[in-house]
DNA sequence: GTTGAGCGTT
């Protein structure tokens, strides 16, 4: 923290006050910005799930909004920012910072929203027959604290090759079931566990950002959004559609933007739900149509040809799709599930707050092998590489991986057969075009675990 | 001593 002999001074930056409540004691200062606004990110770094300041003015002793534009949070006055405390606004009852849901934070006033956002433990299934509890933990640190490890051995002690985990905060869960794992060669799925009972739909994290101009691309939108949170998943179609996906870790940054628009490139971009709006109603039949048609007749990967769903534009595969679920992409064991199940594919499809719904199928678990061979569109996440991660851990983690978007995959011969395609259609009509792709090499399956 | 879909008290 020495400024002499080091390059950084930081008083070239103006800190100002900031508390989660009007508790002066519980405040941090942060830095604004040269111009003299705050970002909202920097102050969403130190208050996860923030959406915006308030202050209370001395003399009317009213409180003050403080002015939110493009991201930049301003300051009340020519002179500035003053010496007031400023206090987060937090969207709607959601009071509580993401950090915050591990259990050994259990102050009274979060203890009622803990229950939103909470942790789950997490099941790891496939593990490595040499795992420890220690090695386990040394993996997952990587997301964050790990606050239990526990491996299921019989009663003979030898372990059964699965165990949980729980992390101490809802961030480093969602990170950990963003990704798949690979622990000493073997890939292992981690999930909600099946165990855990009552849906509770919360707030998606995928944003539909609207009016996208052609030269905004992916990391365009990531870079412009990761200033209000941490993004997980961006996704602009091409050919060009004039709107794209934007994923953030936290819910309530995904809500707080909803309903905004933010200039990016010069262009006005309206931020709104990911949700479809319901339209019409068909009695058209997409189960079986998708499931002869795609599922028994086409198994080949991701990618590589026939790009399906040809023109499923009904309001449930359109719900499906829009919670992150692509009824023409998602195995046949999938298609008549109760909700439920669409609750428990929620939870690892970018939505927030699920906690694990009844019922087993959760997907194709062990996905052998590696990524797509082949191709050079790998990424389906810009965090995320196909060549070090492979596939997502269950079948479809909102619907916008990428999976041909970035040039097509490999021709593929995986069992995971035609998962998703990227085929979006958000109830502005479907749009299929970033399929197709004519990706060389074989399938993703090619490297069977022992 | 082996194994590879699953769902937790021990």
């Amino acid at each position: 923290m020495s400024k002499s002999g080091n390059s950084y001074n930081e008083d070239l930056f103006y800190y100002i006050k900031v508390s989660e409540d009007e508790d002066e004691s519980n405040a941090v200062e942060i830095p604004c910005e040269v111009d003299g606004t705050l970002l909202l990110s920097t102050l969403v770094a130190q208050f996860p799930g923030a959406s915006g300041l308030k202050y209370r003015h001395p003399d009317s002793k009213s409180v003050r909004g403080i002015r939110l534009s493009d991201g930049k949070l301003h300051p009340p006055s020519d002179i500035g920012w003053g010496k007031h405390l400023y206090v987060c606004v937090f969207p709607k009852e959601n009071k509580r910072k993401m950090e915050d849901v591990s259990p050994e934070n259990s102050a009274a006033k979060t203890k009622r929203l803990e229950k939103k956002l909470t942790c789950s433990d997490l099941i790891c299934l496939g593990l490595p027959w040499k795992s420890t509890e220690e090695s386990i933990k040394q993996y997952f640190e990587q997301f964050g604290e790990v606050v239990m490890v526990q491996l299921k051995r019989d009663k003979n002690g030898s372990f059964k090759g699965f165990g949980f985990i729980r992390f101490a905060t809802y961030a480093s869960q969602m990170r950990a079931l963003a990704q798949r794992h690979n622990i000493d060669g073997r890939w292992v799925d981690v999930r909600i566990p099946n165990s855990k009972e009552g849906v509770v739909p919360q707030m998606p994290c995928k944003v539909f950002v609207g009016r996208c101009t052609e030269d905004m691309t992916a990391d365009d939108l990531r870079d412009y959004f990761s200033k209000f949170g941490e993004v997980t998943d961006v996704f602009v179609p091409r050919p060009f559609r004039a709107f794209g996906f934007v994923t953030f870790l936290d819910p309530e940054v995904a809500q707080s933007l909803c309903g905004e628009d933010h200039v990016i490139k010069g262009a006005s971009v309206s931020v709104s739900s990911a949700a479809p709006k319901i339209k019409s109603k068909s009695n058209h039949n997409w189960k079986d149509e998708s499931y002869s048609n795609n599922w028994d007749g086409n198994r080949s990967g991701p990618s590589g040809g026939s790009n399906n769903n040809g023109g499923n534009s009904n309001i449930d595969s359109l719900n499906m799709q829009n919670l992150g679920i692509n009824p023409n992409g998602g195995p046949p064991a999938n298609f008549n599930l109760p909700i439920s199940l669409v609750a428990a594919a929620l939870n690892q499809a970018g939505w927030g707050g699920f906690l694990g719904g009844p019922g087993g199928n959760q997907g194709p678990n062990n996905w052998q092998g590696g990524p797509p061979q082949g191709g050079s569109g790998k990424n389906w996440n810009t965090n995320q590489n196909w060549g070090q991660n492979g596939p997502p851990p269950s079948w479809n983690q909102g619907g916008n991986q990428g999976w041909s978007g970035g040039g097509g995959g490999g021709g593929g011969n995986g069992k995971g057969g035609n998962w998703n395609q990227g085929n979006w259609s958000n109830g502005q009509g479907g749009w299929n075009g970033n399929g197709g792709g004519s990706g060389s090499g074989g399938g993703w399956n090619n490297k069977p675990q022992t």
